[in-house]
DNA sequence: GCCGTTTTCGGCCCGACTGTTTTCAGTCG
């Protein structure tokens, strides 16, 4: 077993001892336990054979025993015993916005209910009602949190498709029956949440090509299995559809498996004008097919340049690529010069400060803004302003060592619920940069929200707002807030939006960042990383950007570091 | 359960908000 299911078996003990009604702080040990060994550098088998593994922080001798348990054996007693007091559907439950393991356990042990399709029932029938400590407002709360995780249901993440996927690739391409193969779908448009994954493939013995398909080892069923097009559900729950063309329908099946319907829909209008039809087959004039080798033909043949897959929405680029006016220099990640929004271990991140230096260094950035958290944040270990000049200098101290390379001394400071931030405008005239961000009272009017956050931005020391809605994808809708007069605000201001590239909250959404480059407001992609591995989600938010129609120069940490530098001076 | 320039027990990040109560528990960040 990896360090990554290690610490999801110890994080869910952690939330069965909730359950328990055990001791908070043995509970937080375990959260704790699941942390440390997620950010372990170390490789975790050699610290079990070197009898090592309590010499970590946060592990000690029960952790030490699980935790080698379940790397030798898969699975450990204890976690089993846990498991056992609890159906599934009680853990489930845990997933639905306001319920926590208190009012969970009452639930299962009062009214029995075992899963949220009976809590749905209980909580129409009002036997809530009946217990103490529950209200008419809590079921509505608990349907509402119900609706939510329904709509939202089948949705996958970003990454998480994207790996699901490169996997099922890769296993089709060592076939010998593949000469072409392609991810396509919304994966290839690069949209935030993926619904299932779509596979084109090109072959002369498509027969052989489903054998293999429906072969792939990490199937759960298979729903069809044809010629030209099979399903099979993954072992993870994704729905993946297989298509099967020939060499020449390739291309087409390619941009019509591409999509998004709304865009192939207009393709296929503009072709008709041209008394042509477009379809995943081919182009035809008449019962003559138009010979296309690659897309970029197809876009060709049709008067248009070509459209990267990230734009195919029908958000304006058909259009632009009619007028030849698309962005030709979409921005990619060799683009990027350096980062802002890193926590080190001073505030919530887990690995320390030279760490994250030497994790961006290896990504060939030359640049990393540190913000850890401010003195409001008590939850994250927020920084006071004494801690902050402690960072300073170790800051200073590691910037004299590191050639080619430079750290940039910021905060993540939080946005007080009047609009003021957490640290006093002296304090923040001395940071190179700062990022203001909103981490409490969400539930604001959208008026008072955009009020909040534009006194914020108004602020002078302020480059940036972080995650500027607050959302967490199939999990927390955003705060209310009127993305398009912040951005208004950032312009007549000349400052800078973040675009969060962590995969549940890519915020903002690739539709403001549009806004965003027309009102000439430069978008900052950044990880918001707390470990080591966290900057590598930059690559998420550079898709999102590209999806933003963002070029290299509307991306402003595609600036060279003597840029940023004289970018940052102007809020001095 | 983990940790300790406090060595074997006592402390472990805090505060706001909500909905339930009528003084507070549960949840969230």
């Amino acid at each position: 077993m990896d360090k990554q299911k290690v610490a999801e078996v110890l994080e869910e003990m952690a939330v069965l001892l909730e359950l328990k009604d055990e001791n908070p702080f043995k509970i937080r040990a375990f959260q704790n336990g699941a942390r440390a060994v997620e950010s372990l550098e170390e490789d975790l088998e050699k610290l079990i054979q070197e009898n090592r593994l309590t010499s970590v922080k946060g592990i000690g001798e029960h952790m030490a025993k699980t935790i080698k348990e379940l790397v030798e054996t898969e699975r450990s007693k204890e976690h089993a015993q846990l498991k056992k007091e609890f159906p599934e559907g009680v853990l489930a439950m845990l997933t639905i916005q306001g319920l926590g393991p208190k009012k969970v356990k009452v639930l299962y042990q009062k009214l029995h209910l075992k899963s949220i399709p009976e809590l749905e029932k209980a909580c129409h029938d009002h036997k809530l009602l009946k217990i103490e400590g529950f209200g008419e407002k809590t079921e509505e709360n608990i349907l509402k949190g119900i609706e939510y995780l329904k709509k939202n249901i089948g949705k996958h993440l970003f990454p998480k498709a994207q790996e699901e996927a490169q996997k099922l690739a890769n296993y089709l391409s060592s076939s010998s029956k593949v000469k072409h193969i392609s991810i396509a779908g919304s994966l290839r448009r690069c949209k935030d949440s993926i619904k299932d994954i779509d596979i084109v493939v090109s072959s002369d013995h498509p027969q052989d090509v489903m054998k293999i398909f429906t072969a792939y080892p990490f199937t759960d069923r298979i729903l069809a299995q044809g010629d030209t097009k099979s399903s099979i559900i993954l072992q993870s729950g994704i729905n993946v559809d297989l298509r099967v063309v020939s060499d020449t329908e390739y291309p087409f099946a390619l941009l019509y498996f591409t999509g998004s319907k709304e865009h192939n829909t207009v393709m296929r209008g503009i072709a008709k004008d041209k008394n042509l039809k477009l379809n995943e087959y081919g182009l035809f004039k008449g019962t003559k097919s138009v010979p296309c080798k690659t897309e970029a033909d197809i876009f060709k043949a049709l008067e248009l340049s070509y459209i990267e897959p990230e734009l195919r929405e029908n958000s304006g680029e058909i259009e632009a690529a009619q007028a030849k006016k698309l962005p030709t220099d979409l921005v990619e990640f060799k683009d990027l010069k350096g980062t802002f929004h890193n926590h080190t271990t001073e505030s919530d991140g887990a690995n320390t400060l030279e760490q994250m230096v030497e994790k961006a260094m290896s990504l060939e950035l030359d640049y990393l803004g540190i913000s850890d958290h401010s003195q409001a944040a008590y939850y994250a270990n927020g920084l006071k302003p004494d801690r902050v000049k402690k960072q300073w200098k170790a800051i200073d101290h590691l910037n004299t060592k590191l050639k080619n390379f430079k750290i940039l001394k910021g905060t993540e400071v939080d946005i007080l619920p009047d609009g003021s931030l957490d640290f006093p405008d002296s304090l923040l005239a001395e940071f190179d940069f700062v990022i203001a961000s909103v981490h409490s009272k969400f539930k604001m009017s959208e008026k008072d929200m955009t009020q909040r956050i534009t006194k914020a931005l108004k602020n002078k020391h302020v480059t940036m707002i972080g995650h500027p809605t607050g959302r967490l994808l199939f999990e927390r809708e955003g705060y209310p807030v009127n993305l398009l007069e912040l951005v208004n605000v950032a312009s007549d201001y000349g400052k800078a939006m973040e675009l969060n590239s962590h995969p549940a909250r890519l915020d903002i959404d690739w539709k403001i960042c549009k806004y965003a480059k027309s009102k000439g407001v430069p978008v900052s992609i950044n990880p918001d990383a707390h470990r080591t591995s966290g900057i590598e989600v930059l690559k998420f938010g550079v898709g999102i950007a590209r999806k933003g129609w963002l070029a290299k120069k509307d991306v402003l940490n595609t600036r060279p570091l003597k840029e940023i530098e004289k970018f940052l001076k102007s809020y001095h």
